[in-house]
Formats: structure tokens, C-alpha cells, sequence
DNA sequence: AATTATACGCAACTAAGTTGCATTTGTCAA
DNA sequence: TTGACAAATGCAACTTAGTTGCGTATAATT
């Protein structure tokens, strides 16, 4: 069986995110290819302060810069905006329908699958006459490991 | 029929302000009262630039007052507080189990009452072993007037 | 390779929310 | 009722998230 190396593997991923910068009609620059690869790389919803941290640092990528590719990728789609009760924002790849546990005390976040929203929405649709386009759905509370 | 006056009636609001204050351990004072007031004569979630409009130049009440008032109800359960990812938080009266759908065009704001959490949150509970504390559910997309 | 719209970096700004500290005020007990 | 003390307020200064304007650089297209 053929193996492909790290390296290989890395290269699929890079050719991935340009694809999927491209595919929304966005240029294919240095900075948006690193960030979307973090994102990539990350399956928990981050902050931009995080972003940067690394954008920053190792690539050289300025704040405001952050700031406006991580806008412009959830206006096309790409990222899904969260809020936590932070006074900050959280971002997450925009794929598959889930919401989230926070641990109000160590802060861990964990996903849940999504069994009752769709329905819900329908219900709305009707009785309210609102066309949902989005939904945020998010529990607070202690994890297993901080209950004690 | 006996009636009662506008005056009485304020009277009795502002009697039940001070013993709603009283009984969650915190001082009454003239800027709680009044900070309490105004949620009682808003149904709908407000943010603190609101609240300060009106409490700072009619009663002289200090922007940063307001911000600790509003964080010591939330912490006594008196007020939620509530996202909706405009950058800034929201508060509204802490009763009656409800969510939001938020219009992304005009910005209105209704509520919906719940008919689906409490059970999603049992299953939560069961399968993530996760001690639900509270939640939060918007909806978002356009109301019936701005679909057109 | 030249053109051009778009993206980026930098500096400055805004707006939400917090902190420290001196002064005032509500509460409670004498 | 008054005096004492903890708690609340006002003011100034600060922090942090996020935005805007503008000159320069760069990706896409011919």
C-alpha cells in the first residue's frame, strides 16, 4: 500500500484552502490561505486574539488584517461568528449543524449534535411568519470533570 | 370600582423594585431602583448605552454605576444577559423561559417561548454527563415585514 | 510584462467594559 | 436617633475588541 508522506499531506491541505478561498470569490493570498489552515487545524472555536497570536508572530500578519479576512470568510460562508458571553467574538469552520457546552468553570467546550433545531425552526416559520436564516444554540453549565 | 391612581401605581412598582433588591442581599439605593424600573418598563432586551442614556442625564447616574449595577443583577439572577452578536451585550428581566428571534434587517426582536430546551437539555445532561446551568437560543433572519 | 482592482500594514480611532481610589450613603445595632 | 462600618457611587484612567483611512503592495487577468 502506498503511503504518503507529511509533507504530501500538507500539501493536499494548502491546495484544500486555496480551493476553498477561491471558490467564494476571494483572492488567494498568503495571510487568508494561514488562517483558514489554522482554522483547519483547529477543531474548537477561537478567538481572534488566539488567531493573531500565531498570524502575528510567525507569519507577520497584522491585527487589522486578521480582523478583516476572518470578516469577510464568514460573510462568504466559511466561518460561522459565536459568542460566549466573553465580550469577544469566537469563530469555527461553518460545517455540520452542532451547538456547544461551556464549562463555566474550566472552560472547556465541547460540541453537541443538533436533534431538535430544524424542527423548531419549522414552527417558527409558520406561527411567527419569521424566515430563519441562522441560529446560535449554546448550554453553560459544569463538565463532567467539574462538577465535583 | 374603586380605582387607583398613576401615582399609586408607580408607588407600588417602585415598592416592588426595592423588595425584589432587598431580597437578593444588595442595598437599595436610588440608582438600583431606577435601573430596575426601567427593565420593568421594557420588554424587550436593552444594552447599557440605552439604559445609561436615560440614567445618567435624567438622574445623574455614572456610565460606570450603571455597568455595576447591571453586573451585580446578573449575578443575583435578577437580569439575563444576552448576545446577539452586535459587539456589545444585552439584558432583559430574568423571567419566563423564552428565546429570541432577531431580525437581521430592521433589528426587532421577539420572543418565542420555549417548547423544545428543557428535554434536550435532560438528554445533555444524560449522554455528556454535563450540569446544565442556563442556555441561550436566537434565531436570526427577517420578520414578516422585511421578507417583502 | 502591464494593468487594475483588491488586500495589506500602519497609525489612529471608537466603543464596551473594567479598575483604583476617594467620597458618600444605606444598614444595623446600640 | 445616632454613630459606625461595610458597601455603593463618581471620577479618572485604563484595557481590550474591533474599525477606519490611507498609502503601498500584490493577486488575477490581458
Amino acid at each position: 500500500m502506498k503511503q504518503i508522506s507529511i509533507r504530501q499531506v500538507q500539501d493536499l491541505k494548502q491546495h484544500d484552502c486555496e480551493k476553498e478561498i477561491q471558490e467564494v470569490n476571494l483572492r488567494v493570498t498568503p495571510a487568508r490561505v494561514a488562517t483558514l489552515k489554522l482554522f483547519e487545524s483547529h477543531d474548537k472555536p477561537v478567538d481572534v486574539l488566539h488567531l493573531t497570536d500565531h498570524l502575528q508572530k510567525d507569519l507577520g500578519i497584522d491585527r487589522v488584517t486578521v480582523f478583516r479576512i476572518i470578516n469577510s470568510f464568514v460573510e462568504k460562508g466559511l466561518l460561522k461568528k459565536l459568542e460566549f458571553q466573553e465580550g469577544k467574538a469566537r469563530y469555527e469552520l461553518n460545517k455540520g449543524e452542532h451547538h456547544h457546552l461551556i464549562c463555566q468553570n474550566c472552560g472547556k467546550i465541547e460540541d453537541v449534535k443538533d436533534t431538535v433545531i430544524p424542527d423548531f425552526e419549522k414552527k417558527i416559520a409558520k406561527k411567527y411568519k419569521f424566515l430563519v436564516k441562522s441560529h446560535s444554540l449554546e448550554f453553560y453549565g459544569f463538565c463532567n470533570d467539574c462538577q465535583k
